[in-house]
DNA sequence: CAAAAAAATGTGACCGTTCACATTTTGCTG
DNA sequence: CAGCAAAATGTGAACGGTCACATTTTTTTG
């Protein structure tokens, strides 16, 4: 009944009989071992060809003491709504693409774990994978890059990591785009469109970036040197209804702004939602620009402005960071990654 | 330098000596096998528990004949535009949450491999992933599942395997909505609110669900019989751009619908986009429904009414049919699983 | 209650790689 | 061109599970 059997795939022997070599020739050439010479390595490689042998990763794994696994630590709680709510999570598969790429290209396989943001058993999860899987790298994504516990856990079982999201740490691969530099450099494009009441809707102050951004939106308008008013500066936890709660204030606002910058993509289909009920119109009488740019937004009715998270570059830094691995885990390094404008039909000069 | 040594997990046999007994009895114990007297089971548990063991699944795969790992194969074509322009698939994160749910729960992985859809060497990739992970069964997602080579080579290899948004065939295990039904609903649920001019925007015919959509416009037009238009059936591939292009023509039609149903979200976003142009109001003059029910729509304006493709539901299906392969992939099993009709603020009574 | 059947437990080989090390071949030096 | 170092290739063990089968214990049966 259940499964016929399986066919046989060619092992290394195989090829190795068929090239008339030792199987450790072969795994020599499979492995671009430099000492083997041309005229073998050719009649090895023919052999694989012939054959259609591929390694057996479980057996890669067995022997050597590497797995050529990545492990991709998700949040659980931004994908488990999909069930119910149909709230996407734009970043795994942003995640999947950069980061697969890369594993690919390297005869790397990525494998994803879903844990939960506020889980006390997320060590024991991670732990578990370690163990079962044995992956010769990690990444944390936001949440979890900035889960420090994680982190030891991962160090002192020896396994090298990357942080996605995440920077100022000591330890592991930090990989982030300059939310400060971002938030100013948009914060500035409104102001060059002649915008002087420009508000911003912060993000959840449990990411790190939420405070970069903030500080990038300050600069700029510290610089302005145009008198900046306090409710400009609205609190949001990256929710929709975050931000139509801060929408909704600043229209009511004495000194309704002109130009709102949101710290990412959903609070600012908020804002856009907020405008459409208020009857202010867009971009005509408010400009809006959006962080991280998901696949959505060029779909909201006008196309957001928006501030470009690279996430799968990002992911794909970080894999290949780890698919190298001359990396000494036990120090930090910070990788800074360019961010960039999209410009969309959400913003426009300032009403006189 | 580079990674420091591993901590060394327990083996087996590491909890065979703590608990006094044979390596085989744990191995039992964690099978599940009935054939281990509860006393002993309860010594090797504790033992297990004691020193965090958890199998190894490379070790696993090695010694037995299962490998403990589904493979979902996905459209990379999809996925790619993300790169550059930012177009989302968001079959991933939800066949991500979907399948990976139930994996989890049986102690299995799922791992996730990108093919091109119209790349010749899929077949070859397809071949390569098999040999390499021998993966115990393979999820093909749209288009791929529309392939039959795949299929094929699947059967060849004793792989069992299971396809999503497919049917009508007679290998494999096949998960569908019953798209011409949801078709017909939607499709009804427009007339029953007053319209008589509700069009239908297919399709790209590659898809088997494109004609099954159609056929059930098709059956609840002919049942109201009203004057149907031959306008009002357009062509469309899913795309943004072919989307628009229909709206414009229906809307400079000499007979402009009052409804229309769109055969995914982002065409019916483009109808939306193009009503706005057209200053066409929507409810009030005009009444769309999509199909999907993407993660995205909840933030069109005004949110769309949808027929939601339960894609996590199907995954979740695939993957358990699979786990439990009491399965002869020999002949094909076809299970249908509901969809709904998700009604938001794209729908009203049609205009006098 | 002895003999046979069934259930519970144990033993050693094996899966397909890589590793550590042994051996052979090649290249270099004086 | 002997002698030795370095490069190229080969050999067998080991990784951590499961499998097939052997052995021991328990239960059933005449």
């Amino acid at each position: 009944m259940a499964s016929q059997s399986r066919t046989k795939s060619p092992t290394i022997r195989d090829v190795a009989a068929e090239a008339g070599v030792s199987h450790q020739t072969v795994s020599r050439v499979i492995n671009k071992s430099p000492n083997v010479k041309v005229a073998l390595r050719q009649k090895v490689q023919t052999a694989i060809d012939r054959l259609g042998y591929v390694p057996n990763i479980a057996a890669r794994r067995m022997g050597g003491n590497r797995s050529y696994l990545i492990l991709a630590i998700n949040d659980r709680a931004r994908t488990i709504d999909n069930w119910g709510v149909g709230r996407g999570n734009d970043w795994v598969d942003q995640m999947l693409f950069g980061g697969m790429m890369e594993c690919e290209k390297n005869g790397f396989r990525m494998i994803f774990d879903l844990v939960e943001t506020e889980n006390p058993a997320a060590e024991k999860q991670l732990s578990a994978a370690l163990s079962s899987l044995r992956p010769d790298g990690v990444i944390l994504t936001p949440p979890h890059s900035e889960n420090q516990h994680l982190a030891d856990l991962l160090i002192a079982n020896g396994t090298p990591f990357a942080r996605i999201g995440s920077s100022n740490k000591n330890d592991g691969i930090n990989i982030v785009m300059d939310d400060r530099a971002a938030a100013h450099a948009a914060t500035q494009s409104l102001l060059d469109l002649g915008h002087r009441k420009v508000a911003f809707i912060a993000g959840s102050p449990d990411y790190l970036a939420s405070s970069s951004r903030l500080a990038g939106y300050r600069s700029a308008m510290a610089q302005a040197s145009s008198s900046i008013h306090a409710d400009w500066e609205q609190p949001g936890d990256f929710s929709f209804a975050s931000g139509a709660e801060a929408a909704d204030r600043l229209f009511h606002s004495e000194s309704r702004p002109t130009a709102i910058l949101a710290s990412n993509d959903e609070m600012a289909f908020a804002v856009l939602h907020q405008a459409a009920k208020f009857g202010i119109s867009v971009p005509e009488e408010l400009s809006v620009i959006s962080f991280d740019d998901t696949p959505g937004v060029r779909f909201s009715v006008p196309p957001l402005t928006a501030i470009r998270q690279p996430i799968a570059a990002m992911a794909r830094r970080a894999a290949s960071e780890l698919i190298d691995r001359k990396i000494d885990i036990q120090k930090g390094i910070q990788i800074t990654l360019p961010f960039e404008l999209i410009t969309r039909s959400t913003t426009g000069s300032a009403p006189q």
